[in-house]
DNA sequence: CCTCATTCCTGCGGGC
DNA sequence: TGCCCGCAGGAATGAG
């Protein structure tokens, strides 16, 4: 469940412990985990052999490392990925689906995944803006984000309010918990029609997503099951912030009626009862063209 | 173009 | 005790 939040945690960790660094070595310990690369383990690993990490980088829930081939190292946590920096000396974990090996003495890269939801790929001269996420829309933490662009786009949409929110080419990095926790700050049910929702609502959701995901970053993210870890293996707090998400029953801390959960696109969504009004009517567009 | 259901995967925990 | 089932869920994919 690694969001926004969790991935931009794990970027900033291979900053510091892998920009600047050469890879001696790859191993594909399992060749799901580069099923991205068209071409194969083989080919994966080769194009990253002898190549110097040059930056790391982040567009919503993807990451990307420059090399200096002018290729990118692509890759995404999914559900359960992590990105850790182990002695070469430690043991293997039971996931451990890719090592990185560097020509120097520091730790390795390993690229562990227990439910293989996640993935690496070599993207071809991508160290710009890899081809592989040209489809996802920047994140709001973007400096190129216009806001005035997404309220218009979100209010266009034919849709759900939280189905929007999680869609990643209308905005990227919002997962099942950060648009919970938006939709609970803006007091709006995410079952809300997009159309119906006014520009400053839809601004004033906007706000209440970035602020959420700018809090979390600074708690260094949720763990909500603990398969979440920064490149040190350490759990982020902002679990101990969440105003509704997994708090099926307890009261909102805003007006004290008992969170609901109710399931929604085959996940759980919580929300509060009274904060967060149903929408009266279904999303029908076309009603009254019968 | 737009929207939506389906599929991939494994570990955990509740129920019987 | 142990088995089975549901659940957790991001994004590619194909259908309509």
């Amino acid at each position: 469940m690694p969001e926004l939040p969790e991935v931009e945690t794990v970027r900033r960790g291979l900053a510091t412990w892998v920009v600047g660094r050469t890879i001696a070595g790859v191993d594909v310990g399992h060749p799901r985990a580069v099923r991205r690369h068209p071409a194969g383990p083989a080919d994966f690993a080769a194009a990253l052999t002898g190549r110097t990490v040059l930056a790391a980088c982040r567009r919503g829930k993807y990451l990307w490392l420059p090399l200096d081939s002018g290729d990118a190292l692509i890759g995404h946590l999914g559900m359960s990925g992590q990105m850790l920096l182990r002695p070469e000396s430690a043991a293997d974990e039971i996931h451990l689906r890719i090592r990185f090996r560097f020509t120097d003495d520091g730790p390795e890269l390993r690229f562990v995944d227990q439910r293989t939801f996640g993935g690496l790929a070599v993207s071809p001269g991508g160290a710009t803006l890899p081809g592989e996420i040209s489809h996802i829309a920047l994140d709001p933490l973007d400096p190129s984000f216009v806001d005035d662009e997404f309220v218009a786009a979100l209010r266009r949409r034919r849709t759900e309010v939280k189905r929007a929110l999680l869609d990643q080419t209308l905005v990227s990095g919002v997962g099942n918990i950060y648009a919970d926790e938006a939709l609970w700050r803006a007091r709006l049910h995410g079952a809300r029609p997009t159309s119906s929702l006014t520009r400053p609502a839809a601004s004033g959701l906007l706000s209440h997503v970035r602020e959420v995901l700018t809090e979390a970053i600074c708690a260094g993210g949720t763990s909500f099951d603990s398969l979440y870890v920064n490149v040190n293996g350490e759990s982020g707090y902002f679990d101990r912030s969440l105003g509704v998400y997994g708090r099926e029953s307890e009261p909102c801390l805003r007006c004290g009626a008992p969170i609901r959960r109710e399931h929604f696109m085959n996940r759980s969504s919580y929300s509060c009862p009274r904060c967060q009004r149903r929408p009266r009517r279904r999303l029908s567009p076309s009603i009254k063209d019968k």
